[in-house]
DNA sequence: TTAGGGTTAG
């Protein structure tokens, strides 16, 4: 193998520099002085030590100046074809992590195909890149996709003459606790155990992280007991796998015993923390981890760390105290904190500061149709009907159409996948009878259904209609007749799930013991006997 | 001497 230049002509520094100079800046993007004119000047007499150049280059601190940063990635490439290291694993296996870091996934594909050899790396990057991909995807839908082309590769890598390593295993586990299909995950862990790579602590705590995601705290507890070495991102992991499932004191114990052992938290770690305090109410213990994260820590709060807080003052329909610390932040409210507001006046009935929240949100331009339903939804339900009007030419004029309503679920090797007008998915009769059945059952528990609000894409104006087939309740429906009696059911949503169907869950989980696991766009829900871990509360269409 | 892996609220 030809040994790379590491005499640069030109300069790399020089390179670096001007890159970090544009990417660094917490200017808007469109406001930013970058163009790429300028920077094939910058790259013009540079001949590069590949790697530092790419390396700079992916880890540019966000999407649109990775996306940016494709301009100078191409050329490398290009150049790298011209001098003659196209065979160079270390530069090629470099520009396929680029590829798929930014999102060019066909680019990536078409590289890998056409390498004449590959190695162990190449695999890693193939599936890390995926992985990456389900984070910067547009919609869950792409993102789903990314995350079965990974598991499909893991296959693949599986079946040929190369072994899996510690960075496959903690990519591959990632995946799989994205996807919530976790009898994947299951597999991968006898192969951690087979391999004897699950002493690695990188691995440990993405196994923990699987397991919670997948709806199983009790088995993310016993991979973190059983875990030899721990690092601050395994006792976050545990923490937050914790709060995520309800079990604020275990949470906040953990982060004791964390401090205790003298490893120090982290932003995300308190983010955990005040989520934990936030889903059980304590608001003095909230107040105070905020402090000692400020004070003792050093950490400087982020928009997150406000988001918990309040979220948490929602919670308990203390919404003007919620209002008082959105005012008491040093930066401009997001997206999420106006939709936490508006959520919390929705269902504590304060319907004018949740219009004045509205009004707040819908000043930001937001992009998110799941936002503009919920404020339609608002509206619509106060009879505000100039506010509808308005908030439905706004989506028009961002082209925003209906909501995209997908459900997936894993069993065994195989994953499902369900949308709501396909009724040629999988053997819809006996999911019809088994929804009417069960319906039929709840009515005298005294489920009530509520119908749902849901904005057509052609017709521009909204219609209500029963929720019976929402995605999930056919995926959820399809897992209950194709999985053993008692064994949990296990389901990934592309949007929130909306109330009636919230409800509708909470008599199932009754009707038919079983433990019914909803991953939505939003959050983790688990119905176990009539009850729902977010403590119905949270963002429901 | 190596390109690569794990944690964030709603």
């Amino acid at each position: 193998m030809a040994s790379l230049p590491s005499v640069v002509v030109g300069n790399t520094l020089k390179l670096e520099s001007e890159f970090r100079k544009h990417t660094s800046t917490s200017l808007p993007f469109e406001k930013r002085n970058f163009t790429t004119t300028h920077l094939d000047k910058t790259l013009e007499p540079v001949c590069l030590d590949f790697r530092e150049a790419l390396s700079v280059i992916k880890d540019g601190p966000n999407f649109e100046s990775s996306v940016y940063a494709m301009s100078i990635g191409l050329q490398v490439h290009s150049l790298s074809i011209k001098l003659g290291y196209e065979s160079n694993l270390r530069v090629t296996n470099s520009i396929m992590y680029l590829y798929l870091k930014c999102g060019w996934i066909s680019d990536a594909k078409k590289l890998f195909d056409g390498m004449e050899k590959i190695s162990l790396i190449t695999w890693n990057a193939m599936i890390a890149g995926h992985a990456q991909m389900m984070d910067i995807a547009e919609d869950s839908l792409s993102a789903h996709r990314s995350g079965v082309e990974a598991l499909n590769i893991f296959l693949r890598l599986n079946r040929s003459n190369m072994k899996p390593d510690i960075f496959t295993f903690s990519s591959i586990l990632t995946v799989c606790s994205s996807l919530v299909a976790l009898e994947h995950g299951e597999q991968v862990h006898t192969q951690t155990i087979k391999t004897g790579f699950l002493s690695d602590v990188v691995v440990g705590t993405a196994l923990v992280n699987m397991y919670s995601k997948c709806g199983s705290i009790k088995r993310a507890s016993k991979a973190f007991v059983e875990m030899s070495t721990r690092t601050m991102i395994s006792w976050t992991s545990m923490i937050t796998a914790f709060s995520q499932h309800g079990r604020s004191q275990q949470a906040l114990q953990l982060f004791e015993d964390m401090r205790l052992v003298g490893v120090r938290p982290n932003q995300i770690t308190f983010v955990g923390v005040l989520s934990a305090c936030s889903h059980a109410g304590l608001v003095d213990e909230a107040l105070n981890y905020f402090e000692m994260m400020k004070k003792e820590y050093k950490i400087k709060p982020v928009m997150d760390h406000f988001a918990c807080l309040i979220d948490m003052f929602v919670r308990l329909g203390k919404l003007d105290e919620a209002f008082e610390f959105v005012k008491k932040m040093d930066f401009e409210p997001n997206e999420v904190i106006w939709s936490l507001l508006i959520a919390g006046c929705r269902s504590h009935g304060n319907l004018e500061l949740g219009f004045y929240a509205a009004e707040q949100l819908l000043s930001l331009s937001p992009k998110d149709s799941e936002t503009y339903v919920m404020l339609l939804n608002m509206y619509l339900s106060a009879g505000r009907w100039k506010d509808v009007s308005r908030v439905r030419k706004m989506m028009r004029d961002e082209k925003l159409g209906k909501l995209k309503d997908w459900s997936w679920i894993s069993i065994r090797d195989r994953v499902h996948s369900f949308k709501p007008d396909d009724r040629s998915c999988p053997p819809c009769g006996e999911v019809d009878i088994l929804l009417g059945d069960l319906l039929e059952k709840a009515r005298p528990l005294g489920y009530e259904s509520q119908g749902s609000l849901e904005v057509t894409d052609e017709k521009d104006e909204e219609t209500t209609f029963s929720s019976i087939h929402h995605s999930e309740k056919l995926a959820v429906a399809f897992g209950l007749l194709n999985t053993p009696n008692a064994s949990p059911i296990r389901v990934m949503k592309s949007i929130s799930m909306c109330r009636d169907c919230h409800n509708f869950f909470k008599f199932i989980s009754v009707l038919t013991a079983r433990e019914i696991i909803i991953r939505d766009s939003k959050r983790l829900h688990k119905f176990v006997n009539g009850h729902c871990s977010c403590g119905d509360f949270g963002s429901l269409l």
